[in-house]
DNA sequence: CCATTCTTTGGGAGCGTTCCCAAAAACATT
DNA sequence: AATGTTTTTGGGAACGCTCCCAAAGAATGG
């Protein structure tokens, strides 16, 4: 009952012509007469060919399809970052496979052997909170595979990179804090390991730093990006005398976590504390006050990276280069940092 | 510069022996001698020997590979699914390709057309709220691709499906509300056109009933799921007299919006009128108050889905069957539809 | 009109596997 | 020792396409 597939090979009897022909035709090539690629076309399209593109891949040595690895998929922010990929490979017929590592440096290892058994023809990586060691990486820089890292990146490795300007948008963030009045800013920093924590705690201390405040070591404590301790910490700064009197948080499921924490000690946010977060979630806008936050442009990360990865797709290893690509934040001012009304009081 | 890929002819060469039993032995086939295939595995490991997946997949005909097509990529559910999905597809060896429609029905029918280029072993969908002509998606079971659909499923198709009871997580949320002494209770629906509305909607009607509240069609509002409408219908319904006492909403986003509505108007949840939604997205447990809502095994669909995928795969076409899977949900009380304590009141 | 160039076509190898069939080798049975 | 049976191996076609090379055909020019 299996149907027979049509191939080249049956356009090709039909027509009287060779396959060579028929595969011209049907690829543009341009040395085919017009009409017998017109008379291929139609019967093509009358037989309702598909062209097999196992095959394809096979004799291109192409699997035409690119990697993603992520640390997670649970909040909004790299599902919005594959979308964008998607959109950008699918124009230029490549498929996207997405793996998860699960913030789990293990699985993220585990990960990269899925690529390379997939034959990917690139991928692209956001590290997990864990991985120190970056030789599984490395395994696609040898075997000729292009790699591009986006958000969370490898310092070490020579390669292209996305990511938004961190330092800028901490520091922007933090500024406008100072501006609202307060001098004792907390900041809730990511692990030591990733790069948009260090941008993002120098951002802090220069903007601390440019306005005369001093920076309090007590007030800076990175943390493992997991709820439990962001939990932890929170009601350590809230346990200090005094308290600060602003929060800056390396995400925003972190200063989410934090606004929840401030409420139900019954402290006033912005009046007693203020918070501010980083990326704009949708749950930033949901949350009472609105959170302050630092936007950045996530499907416009995951376009970028992929135009990034293509590139050098269709280069030479010799010719491949490094270039960091950073996009612009953008503040986000909501209640959480700014003494206007919000909707909470008009029924306080 | 360009290295030579490690091929069976290669460990055959080495080997002195013919390329066939090197394949037996790399495949575990039972014809090939013990000490043979421990000398082909070991010097495959040696030289690092990669099987060459392209080739496979020609030669199988298979593309290992399972398509999936959701309505959006925006909220978490759908994510959610694609990483319950993956999970099991990887244990068989199957990779995954996304695609999202964006609820437009052009784009899904464009997807397809994507998935059948793509050659996949079989697909996943979920419709968008526009679909209503499926010839798009027969093509599928025309070329004998399995389909399997879930959360929005075809009625007319007959292919297994994953569902959860959204008729009895509707008539559950509905009966709490009742439980809770509300007698005018709206029901912000669903498009007619998918299933799952239908079935919360008669979940509603028949809760309704069996406490013996009268059914007001003008307390019954489908919309188009998109947010604009959802304020409009939410506005609509508080400016009725009497306004309704509870709101039922078709899922959590719709919810959500519609609370933060009633807040805006000053009235209080769930005293003047109270929300319950669908799904237990996270946001429903971040807004204040907590939103009451209808919680569904997101990634359990994604996984059974995917095992009733492929159990159709391994089958001949004949042996298909229509099974439907309808998972559990389960009712989540928050503080949008009791009256105890919020942390909002520690405040107030 | 023939040599030269350009356009168009056909033949066939090759991509790296799997799998069938036959041959060889090893083992068992009378 | 001869035959039968099982295990193990090799040869080679096949998957459907691309691409190289040579050949045929058409067009051009002196």
């Amino acid at each position: 009952m299996k149907r027979h597939q049509i191939t080249i090979v049956d356009i090709a009897k039909e027509l009287n012509i060779s396959k060579s022909t028929v595969s011209r035709a049907l690829t543009g090539h341009p040395n085919v007469n017009e009409k017998t690629r017109e008379a291929v076309l139609s019967l093509a399209n009358k037989l309702d060919y598909q062209r097999n593109i196992l095959a394809v891949r096979l004799i291109t040595s192409k699997s035409l399809t690119l990697g993603i690895i992520v640390p997670e998929f649970l909040t909004a922010f790299f599902p919005q970052v594959v979308v964008g990929a998607q959109e950008v490979a699918a124009k230029a017929g490549y498929n996207i496979i997405v793996s998860q590592s699960n913030e789990s440096y293990e699985t993220e290892v585990a990960n990269t052997k899925v690529m390379l058994a997939n034959q990917v023809d690139g991928v692209l990586v956001s590290i997990t909170k864990e991985t120190r060691n970056f030789e599984h990486l490395k395994t696609f820089q040898r075997k000729g595979i292009p790699i591009v890292f986006f958000n969370r990146v490898c310092e070490e490795m020579k390669v292209p990179k996305v990511v938004v300007n961190d330092y800028e948008g901490a520091f922007q963030a933090v500024e406008h804090l100072i501006q609202t009045g307060k001098k004792r800013i907390a900041h809730l920093a990511g692990p030591d390991s990733l790069a948009i924590s260090r941008e993002r705690l120098n951002g802090y201390r220069d903007a601390l730093k440019k306005h005369n405040i001093p920076i309090h070591d007590e007030l800076i404590i990175p943390f493992d990006l997991s709820v439990e301790k962001a939990r932890i910490y929170v009601k350590h700064f809230l346990e200090m005398t005094p308290p600060p009197d602003a929060l800056f948080a390396i995400n925003d499921p972190a200063a989410i976590e934090a606004m929840l924490i401030i409420k139900k000690k019954g402290l006033r946010i912005p009046e007693e504390i203020a918070v501010v977060g980083f990326t704009d979630s949708y749950a930033s806008a949901l949350i009472e006050p609105g959170l302050t936050t630092v936007a950045q442009p996530v499907m416009e990360i995951g376009r970028t990276a992929v135009q990034l990865l293509l590139e050098q797709i269709d280069r030479e290893v010799s010719e491949w280069k490094a270039v960091t690509i950073m996009l612009k934040t953008k503040l986000i001012i909501r209640g959480s940092s700014k003494k206007t009304q919000t909707r909470l009081n008009l029924f306080r």
